[in-house]
Formats: C-alpha cells, structure tokens, sequence
DNA sequence: TCATTATTTAACCAATAGGTTATTTAACAA
DNA sequence: TTGTTAAATAACCTATTGGTTAAATAATGA
C-alpha cells in the first residue's frame, strides 16, 4: 500500500478522518470486534476494516483474535508522539520560549529531517 | 475545493504532510514570501501555492501583502485546538484520569459528535 | 506605457483514499 | 463434514491529492 509515509505522517492523515477518531474515541472505553465498531456507522464492515488498517499502519491500534473475532485495541505510543510534536510546535509558536536556537536544535535532534 | 471538512480534520490533513510540516517550522522564524518557501524543495511555485492554501483552508496560515509578495504567516489558534485535542486524547489512553465518565463527559461538552 | 518580478490560476495527469458488493478465509459448533 | 458467524480480500468506482507546465494577474519601476 504506497511506499509507507513517515510515521508522523501516518499518524497526522489516520487522525484527519472523523470517522477513525470516532473509533479512536470508541476504542478509549476498551477494546472491541470489527462488528461493534461497525454498528453506528452508516458504512459497510470492509470500510471499517480499512479504516483499522490505516489506524493499524500508523501504529495507533493493535490486532487481537478470540474466536472468530479479531478486537482491536489503542496503542498509545504513536498517539504520544504526534501529540510531542504538536504541543512543542504549539509552545514554539505560542512565543514562550526563551533560547530559540537551542529549542531548534532540540527539535532537530529528536525528528530526521522535517518532521 | 470539496464540502469544506471540519477544522480538525482539516488541521490534522494539512499536518500529514512532510512538505507542509517543513514549511509551518521554517515559518516558526518568522513569515515569509512564497519564492523563498520553495526554494529548500524540489518544487515548482504552484505546488508551494497549493500547499499554502491548504495551510491556510486549516486556519494555520494567514498570507499578507508586501509590494508583488504575499508573504504566508503562522496562525496558532488551529494549531492549539489539534493539540488540545491530541493531549486530550493522549492523557485518556494513557489512563492518567481517575473520573472516566466525567472526562467522557467533558469531552463530548468540548466537541460535537465524533471530534 | 512597457517590461520585470512574484504569485496565482488553468488544465492536465498519475496515484491515493474512501467507499461499494461479491467472494474467500478462519474459527467454531452441531 | 457441514453450516454459521466474523472478518478480510478482491475487484471495482469516484473523488481528492500532489505534482506538472503554460498562461494570466498584480504590483512595481524605467
């Protein structure tokens, strides 16, 4: 599926469908079958399984099995990334930081590149 | 462009990508025309126009005047909303609230439906 | 007025995303 | 073994994304 983006990436664009923040946000009460997840969507269950997938690749959720069903379950390590990223931007921008250059330098060293 | 998606996804889609993360960190030093944005990539001016557009569709830019420039800027409030979200979600997975119904509470107060 | 510089718009293209229905696979139970 | 249930895969469709080049627009200056 495309040669995989960046994890930040990944994680940003799995978080800019409402439909996948609603399972996100369903998936906080514990985990669940693809057939619950399913249930309040006007939507069919291979969408959903897609959406798992995309949620899967941006390491935010994890696969189970019982029986036939194969729950998914929040994987928190990803989510806590792109939130570092975001909140340090967000201080950055917000002007409350003292010593711009090394705050840079910070940021470099912890994200290759761009990110 | 589209039936105008709301802020957050928004905001999280224009965040998801590299390109747009590097132009959003050079604009941290300050604003700047669009000529000088494109320079560090690999890429014509109209792509770097259309990534400002996105930038700015998600509330993270402005674009201003000066002489033939249209100088882009940082907007933090879009910014702040994704990571008020994001440290929201992120503090609930990683278990940190005692009051499970009542943070559930608060964030349904905070946003409708599914954000 | 005419040319120059900065940027946007238009038209196009290939790849990706998000959905569908029909079919297949997996696990279990009778 | 046969059927049932849960989920994934395949094949397909349309719209969106991210890029291109060429042409149009806007502001400035000679």
């Amino acid at each position: 599926m495309s040669p995989a983006p960046d994890p930040l990436s990944a994680t940003f664009a799995a978080l800019a469908d409402p439909t996948r923040r609603a399972i996100l946000t369903r998936l906080a009460q514990g985990e669940s079958p693809v057939g619950e997840l399913a249930r309040p969507f006007a939507m069919s269950g291979p969408a959903v399984t897609k959406h798992l997938k995309v949620l899967e690749r941006a390491g935010l959720i994890s696969r189970g099995r019982a029986a036939q069903q194969r729950p998914a379950k929040l994987e928190p390590a990803a989510l806590a990334a792109a939130s570092a990223w975001l909140d340090a931007y967000r201080r950055f921008w917000e002007g409350k930081f003292d010593d711009l250059d090394t705050y840079l330098k910070e940021l470099q060293h912890k994200e290759t590149s761009d990110e």
